[in-house]
DNA sequence: CTTCTTAGTATCAAAGATCATACTACCTAC
DNA sequence: GTAGGTAGTATGATCTTTGATACTAAGAAG
């Protein structure tokens, strides 16, 4: 991860701060990639505390499956917590760990790209 | 995209401003996600036009094929310009476009992010 | 005793993404 | 005439992701 922000050139129209190097975005695929995790995380960051049952109902399309699969991914990540009531019928609850809240920042450039790119 | 800000509760620690409804995130995911395209765009966003070739060598493991593939479907989608030197040997510069660049703020959101986790 | 509930697992099939490899075009240099 | 360089295309194999379906546990309600 060498990075460092370049001043800018001379005839550059503006200045732009540019990253260098490796940043691995790869792994940061892996973490937030996928058709679900994205999805997933802006729920728990944004919204709060779900239950399983709460984020198959919300997420349209999502199966059993890979609801648990995609949950279980991101906990092993460190951007979801999990908690077991021990109760019958169960009742799980995820939500988002500090991590995953300081992607906020990231979601809502991306929110605000997305507003202006529609544009 | 029904989006607006909320107020914070009153028990939150720190104001949150959050983002409500359904960003297209699975949209979002198609335009930058996969295994090559948030590698592609960091390059020519903050490393400027790259040749084919150029880029094929400096991005570790992608094929020629998969290379193809992407800049084509990041061109699609507006995110990135191809300009064809009618040469022999054939040359061909590909850079970001403005929409592209528009995500800077999302990159540097997400490499502040990746810098801060691992700390 | 049967049914209902929630949060899963297990299994196999289908779809999609990626890879490896071979091939092309065209001009230049040897 | 042969090889080299660039930017591809074409094809089939494989690897990964996703989906559909059926099944489980354990108490509560009837």
């Amino acid at each position: 991860m060498a990075t460092k922000i370049q001043s800018r050139k001379q005839d550059s129209p503006a200045p732009i701060p540019v990253i260098e190097g490796v940043c691995p975005m790869p792994d940061i695929a892996q973490l937030i990639g996928g058709k679900w995790k994205l999805i997933l995380l802006q729920i728990l960051i944004f919204q709060g505390t779900r239950r399983f049952g709460e984020l198959r109902k919300q997420i349209d399309g999502i199966t059993q499956t890979m609801l648990t699969n995609q949950l279980r991914a991101l906990e092993k990540d460190g951007l979801v917590r999990r908690k077991v009531y021990p109760q019958v019928p169960p009742k799980v609850e995820y939500s988002a760990t500090q991590r995953a809240m300081d992607l906020r920042e990231m979601f809502q450039a991306m929110h605000a790209w997305w507003v202006r790119s529609e544009s």
